[in-house]
RNA sequence: GCCCGGGUGGCGAAAUUGGUAUACGCACAGCACUUAAAAUGCUGCGGAGCAAUCCAUGCCGGUUCGAGUCCGGCCCCGGGCACCA
């Protein structure tokens, strides 16, 4: 006899399915198809970790079980091998991270190989090779075309260790997800991936595919749909009766904005006066003023309106008469701060100074209002005009420069500022006391009052100097600062204070909210932090009350009066509904009827908001794939032509991070973009995110090898989607997330066919984590890493694999043991010693057969479930068995190894052929159970007295209850607890149980 | 705070629709084999009790002939989100 030596045999065979490479996937539209897909892994320095065999060896069952139920598989293995850890390797020691990267996946091949897995390794992809990212490069193009792929200064995340700004889903607490150092905020202009577009999309389509309950509700709550109304609050401000518009040079009553700014005004009840101006291409500011003051009527109720020269017109009128307001658009600066160094036009046109004096005494309310895009009049201009009349100052980007276009919302804004907010409540929109603004908002600089401008400057630069973390802090208190300014609640017409505080978030709905402090906690809190008034505008049912406000206790009643008194008074926050109250016509009204009715009657509009937000892609690191964007000398954005794919990475390149790219840095890199796009053309210096290159990997995979296409549509439609998907629930948020939405984008591209489905994969199972023999997490420092490669050299792959996969349950923690995989080593000594009880042509007892059939009912089902625990189990349990008769069929032993072969498939290789079976067992089909073999026919089934168990008896399953009964009568132990008693009532369940209640 | 998981022997765990709680494995103990040890095999193994029996699935209560499983309330552990209007 041999004995059982993995590390002899386990090689051997692992050596010949490579050599043939067994497991190739063959496309052929005409076999079922399954693909079976592990999350492929960043080939890190440290090597392959306990946890990544766990995952390995699920599927390589799955994909060794659905082959042998018919299907062909592919089950593929590649690097997700851009990132980081190479190049902060590469800062510290000089290695160039494609070596390091390189020598890493070798030797997670190797480790990877080492366990059997059935990959097909002919499709291996590395999305560091040209080959690959060549592709990604080309899907960002596609991406930039479709208008999924734009560029925007916006207010980023920034890690201050990694030098790199950060994706939202790559922050966690305000700290990067990878160095754990604090995350700070900065202005940057960055890439992005329009995902918001796909945000409902996403959302509806998780209630199709089959993955874990907790992986879907946070993705569902990653997204945060909200249900609401957009609702304008009008400034409050001097009354306003009438709007004269005044265009400038070149220009008439129906040039630009104009036409489209009178409607707009005239919607909303005002007044409009658009005067004719006289020499409007050589204009004449006095003639231009006699000409506004005799077509129309100014007093103090009036607001002038002059677009560029037109400014000027309106301020040289408000100089000697009383008026509401001036709004100044793009308006050129005169000699008055340009020591006569203004533009010719405006110097010839404007003979004498203007008096800010008498200006700013005449008009209440002054604003100054320019383009940032503009080149007529340079936006410098503005900060003069802001500085000499003191008056609040707005840069915003126009739809056409110098407000050119047809529509100019950032004009009627200004005319009639308005605030818009968003609220899940309109219900208690009579509540709402005051509002409050991010103040990163536009509007602030706009509505501040003098009074107020030095707080609320100092308060908005305490924020910027802020991190997330800072301003997050749920246990900070409120803060916040009074801007002068007064709005007017739609609902009621209260003048209502505008504030702004850190607590209302730039980036949520519209960076603005109406404050209910009796009915909001947070607003609660604000208020009572500065004295805001609170106004109960539901009146709680006191259902709600009891559930809601109250724990049930007994003093409960008492309690219950108080506390809705001191909501009702404002002395307690209640967010639930009611009746209305203090709501004008809507007193008595259910709030949640009401809500839609008080939204429509102030205008609101329906909305829904998603706290997704867009995927920023830059990195401002070396070690990813360059975005294929170039620059003109102008500074205009081209996409890098397609025969220039791939932009391959330079490899002149000092990584040291300084916060900007390091390919910035490559003599090669920009002599490059000159000569394939001339001179003073330059690249984009930004890499892309690591994410962006793993949410297609499975997409290439189908046809890795194509030089013509990411992947041939007819490939994709032979394996997509991925039929079983298996990694760790840490990507529920990033990857997941990302992939759904390349693979919907890449549809509606045209470039994945429609009958491959809307969902990259199908179904999703997370392994658990693996923790150390000391029940913490497996981590250097603590010293409590197991490695793959001592378990292998110790106890063979198969052992590891088998013992992963008896742990425990799959998806759930669970702690390593050095001791209890033994217990498996010796399943599987006995496994190869049971070959000396095969015998030819004998039949052994129907119960040994019966206990076979039940075992591949038991396995089948459970690698169904991903119940491999149980399904090892019940294999151990067969085998106590068998080991227990004389002899063994040989049907019966090739049978048990054959289904034991997904689960370790080296021993049962080598038994398969040690004994001479025919064939090779990974071709076997997957045995079918007899379910006659199965049933068993007597049971040991239990009797219980008044429900307590006191006996068992043993009897045909299809007893009938008589027969049970007299059975149990039977038993002392029944007998001595029926005595002297009545029998109420039997109750029988055939092969369960008999129970006799006694009185 | 909100949303998910989970609490069962000394340990990892099982119990698919309410029906013999603790399968399977580890550890431990005894025995056999051996000069001896290892390996292997056999037996035992939730707690209390001589036994009959009683008590045990985080805690309290309920429904039921019968609850680890269902319902209500609470405690603890793990994960996710977190001023999202």
């Amino acid at each position: 006899m041999n004995e059982y030596n993995p590390q002899e045999i386990e090689p051997k065979w692992q050596k010949q399915w490579r050599k043939r490479n067994q497991f190739a996937a063959a496309d052929d539209a005409k076999m079922k198809k399954f693909y079976c897909l592990d999350m492929f892994p960043y080939p890190s320095a440290a090597g392959l970790h306990v946890g990544h065999p766990e995952g390995y060896t699920a599927t390589d069952i799955i994909s060794r079980y659905k082959r042998m139920r018919g299907f062909e598989v592919l089950h593929p293995m590649g690097w997700d091998a851009f990132g980081l850890p190479a190049e902060n390797f590469a800062i510290k020691t000089g290695v160039d991270p494609n070596t390091s990267t390189h020598n890493n996946i070798e030797n997670f091949r190797r480790q990877i190989q080492s366990l059997g897995l059935s990959y097909d390794w002919s499709r291996e992809v590395d999305t560091s090779t040209p080959a690959y990212y060549k592709w990604t490069q080309w899907l960002f193009l596609q991406f930039y075309e479709h208008g999924l792929a734009y560029r925007k200064k916006a207010k980023v995340n920034w890690c201050e260790h990694d030098q790199t700004v950060l994706a939202n889903e790559q922050v966690v607490n305000g700290a990067c997800e990878r160095c754990k150092n604090p995350v700070v905020q900065r202005d940057l202009e960055q890439w992005f991936f329009k995902i918001t577009d796909y945000a409902q999309q996403l959302l509806e389509d998780l209630d199709a595919v089959d993955w874990p309950e907790p992986i879907k509700a946070m993705q569902r709550n990653w997204i945060g749909r909200s249900e609401g109304a957009e609702i304008d609050f009008v400034l409050a401000q001097p009354p306003v009766k009438r709007f004269i518009l005044i265009h400038g040079k070149g220009g008439s009553p129906m040039s630009n904005f104009l036409p489209w700014l009178q409607s707009e005004l005239t919607k909303r009840g005002y007044e409009v006066q658009v005067p004719v101006l006289p020499n409007t291409e050589a204009p004449d500011l006095e003639e231009q003023v006699q000409a506004v003051l005799q077509q129309c009527t100014l007093d103090e109720q009036t607001v002038l309106v002059g677009h560029s020269f037109g400014g000027l017109v309106a301020l040289r009128i408000a100089e000697t008469k009383k008026l509401a307001s001036v709004i100044l658009v793009s308006t050129p600066a005169t000699a008055n701060f340009l020591d006569g160094k203004a533009r010719p036009t405006v110097a010839k046109a404007v003979q004498y100074p203007f008096s800010f004096v008498h200006i700013r005494n005449n008009v209440s309310r002054l604003h100054v209002l320019f383009d940032s895009g503009d080149y007529v009049v340079p936006e410098s201009d503005g900060q003069l005009w802001a500085d000499r009349l003191q008056a609040p100052y707005t840069l915003v980007q126009a739809q056409t420069p110098h407000f050119s276009g047809v529509q100019e919302p950032s004009v009627l804004q200004a005319a009639v500022p308005m605030i818009t907010v968003f609220t899940t409540r309109p219900d208690t929109l009579y509540g709402a006391t005051y509002m409050v603004l991010a103040p990163e908002h536009p509007l602030v600089s706009q509505i501040t009052s003098a009074q107020q401008r030095l707080a609320v400057e100092e308060y908005i630069a305490a924020t910027k100097k802020k991190t997330d973390l800072q301003r997050t802090d749920l246990n900070k208190e409120k803060s916040g600062v009074f801007t002068g300014a007064h709005a007017v609640n739609p609902s009621s017409g209260r003048r209502i204070p505008i504030w702004i505080a850190d607590y209302v978030l730039g980036t949520y709905g519209t960076g603005a909210i109406m404050a209910v402090p009796a009915h909001d906690e947070r607003d609660f809190e604000f208020a009572k932090k500065f004295d805001l008034p609170i106004v109960c505008v539901i009146e709680p049912d006191t259902l709600t009350i009891q559930s809601t406000a109250l724990p049930g206790t007994a003093q409960f009643d008492v309690d219950e009066q108080k506390v809705l008194k001191d909501i009702l008074v404002g002395k307690s926050v209640y967010a639930g509904g009611g009746n209305l109250i203090n709501s004008g016509e809507f007193d008595g009204e259910d709030s949640e009827e009401a809500k839609w009715k008080i939204c429509e009657k102030v205008g609101g509009r329906k909305k829904i908001t998603y706290r997704l937000r867009d995927w920023l892609i830059s990195r401002q690191r070396y070690w990813g794939a360059p975005i294929p964007m170039v620059y003109d000398p102008e500074g205009n954005i081209h996409p890098v032509r397609e025969e220039h794919l791939p932009l391959l990475l330079p490899n002149d390149v000092d990584f040291r991070p300084t916060g900007d790219s390091p390919i910035a840095r490559s003599v090669e890199w920009k002599e490059r973009a000159e000569k394939l796009y001339g001179n003073g053309w330059r690249f984009e210096n930004d890499t892309m995110d690591g994410f962006a290159c793993s949410s297609w990997y499975f997409l290439r995979f189908c046809d890795p090898k194509n030089t013509e296409m990411f992947a041939a549509p007819e490939k994709l439609k032979q394996w997509m989607p991925v039929d079983m998907y298996v990694g760790g629930a840490e990507h529920a948020v990033l990857h997941l997330l990302y992939a759904r939405f390349f693979h919907k984008a890449l549809q509606d591209f045209g470039l994945i066919p429609a009958e491959v489905g809307r969902e990259p994969f199908g179904a999703l199972r997370n392994q658990g984590m693996i923790l150390g023999p000391d029940h913490q997490k497996m981590s250097k420092s603590r010293g409590n890493v197991i490695n793959p490669d001592d378990v292998v050299n110790e106890y063979g792959a198969d052992t590891l694999r088998m013992y992963e996969m008896f742990m425990g349950p799959f998806e759930e923690m669970k702690p390593w043991s050095t001791e209890s995989i033994k217990g498996i080593r010796r399943f599987l000594d006995r496994v190869w010693r049971l070959k000396e009880k095969v015998q030819k042509d004998v039949t052994e007892e129907k119960a040994t057969v019966s206990e076979l059939h039940r075992t591949i009912k038991k396995v089948t089902e459970d690698i169904d479930r991903f119940d491999f625990n149980t399904a090892i189990s019940q294999m151990m349990i067969a085998l106590n068995l068998f080991e227990k008769q004389p002899v063994i069929s040989q049907s019966v032993f090739e049978l048990f190894i054959t289904i034991l072969s997904p689960f370790a498939p080296h021993i049962t290789a080598e038994l398969w052929e040690q004994c001479n079976f025919e064939g090779e067992i990974a071709q076997q089909p997957w045995p079918e159970y007899d379910e006659e073999l199965v049933k068993e026919t007597t049971v040991n089934m239990a009797v219980q007295i008044n429900g307590k168990m006191r006996d068992t008896i043993t009897l045909a399953v299809d007893s009938s209850e008589n027969q049970a009964r007299d059975a149990a009568m039977q038993s002392e132990k029944v007998q001595k607890h029926i005595e002297g008693k009545s029998v109420v009532k039997v109750i029988y369940i055939p092969g369960k149980i008999l129970n006799i209640v006694l009185k």
